[in-house]
DNA sequence: GTATTCTACCTCGGAGTCGATATATCTTGT
DNA sequence: ACAAGATATATCGACTCCGAGGTAGAATAC
């Protein structure tokens, strides 16, 4: 996705588009060429994106890799119906974040927000006793978990604060275009 | 570093690993079985814990799994020189802090928050333009990268000042012990 | 001249994870 | 009496991903 992504910007070599995907992901997860590479060439036998070999500017020869209409039309299918990972897990959700503005519709749009709104509604109940019944943050004895579910709540509160004010948004303009 | 984490607490038997491995991990990113027992298996052929056949109190009998002295030394030296992927990856550094108490040393606590505050504080360029110019978020035109962004942030300065009091509050005590 | 470094691409083996599948037990509903 | 569902453990094949290694061109350092 994170390739797509990138390539409906503006076309890449490979190199480029490392570096991009490294400093995107958590913040410099760096990617491993045996992921990258493997992977361009999938999109590629999948018409998802075309090769055209250019002289290297700074040195070694450069594969410009260019998005296809096949190519948008998946990243745009992944974009519209995330698997659940991209939900639930934050890695993934801030990279389709990163990329939601290439579904065009600000309807669609809000849906996919409105998916992770519901996910972080649930409460965390993150530790549990002997019984398994779960622990509140003032009664655990580790200072680090009680850090982390404080973390964890006060870091929702302000994602949940922008997806509903982004959510709205996008309503109303949702509406404004089919009342034209 | 999770299954042993758990099993420090109280003895545990499979079933019961599973769901709170799950609620922990991300908030809830289900643990496969395919993952879990072979993991097992591996912890107790490497004598990090034993297992005893118990009747199950609901349905089928369990083994109830107990963390040896090996497997107490090695999660102690998963927690005090974690790999990289556990500063720099939210899922796993939270899966880390939930167990760092199981670490006695407060001056190596306070060394593993340390290496979390010092990723923390290198500023993080999300997107750049086609001459991989760093774009602030102020010229971003997707209103969900410019969200991203700044949600990266304020969820980054919240832990930072969690991670801040939580180093002094390490550092004092450590002194005190050292002082006595 | 030559070594090093950065750019740029690619492949292979191994490790880890998942999903499907299987088995068995006990409780609950019908 | 029987079916369904939760509990509980285990394996296997498929898949993904990474890290190590290799190739090569161009610039820079010594």
């Amino acid at each position: 996705m994170a390739i797509l992504g990138f390539l409906r910007d503006f076309p890449l070599h490979g190199y480029d588009l490392k570096n991009r995907v490294a400093s995107l992901a958590g913040h410099v997860r760096p990617v491993a060429d045996g992921t990258l590479y493997p992977t361009i060439k999938k999109l590629e036998d999948a018409q998802c994106l075309t090769r055209r070999t250019a002289p290297g500017s700074v040195a070694a020869p450069r594969h410009m890799l260019e998005i296809t209409q096949d190519g948008t039309d998946q990243l745009r299918r992944w974009l519209r119906d995330p698997e659940a990972g991209f939900i639930t897990d934050d890695n993934k959700w801030y990279v389709l974040l990163a990329f939601l503005h290439h579904l065009e519709n600000p309807r669609e749009q809000a849906l996919v927000l409105a998916r992770r709104r519901e996910f972080l509604d649930q409460p965390a109940q993150l530790f549990f006793d002997e019984q398994g019944a779960p622990i509140p943050p003032e009664r655990l004895e580790s200072p680090f978990r009680k850090g982390l579910m404080q973390i964890h709540r006060s870091t929702n509160l302000t994602e949940i604060d922008w997806l509903d004010r982004q959510i709205g948004e996008l309503n109303r303009r949702a509406g404004f275009t089919a009342s034209r």
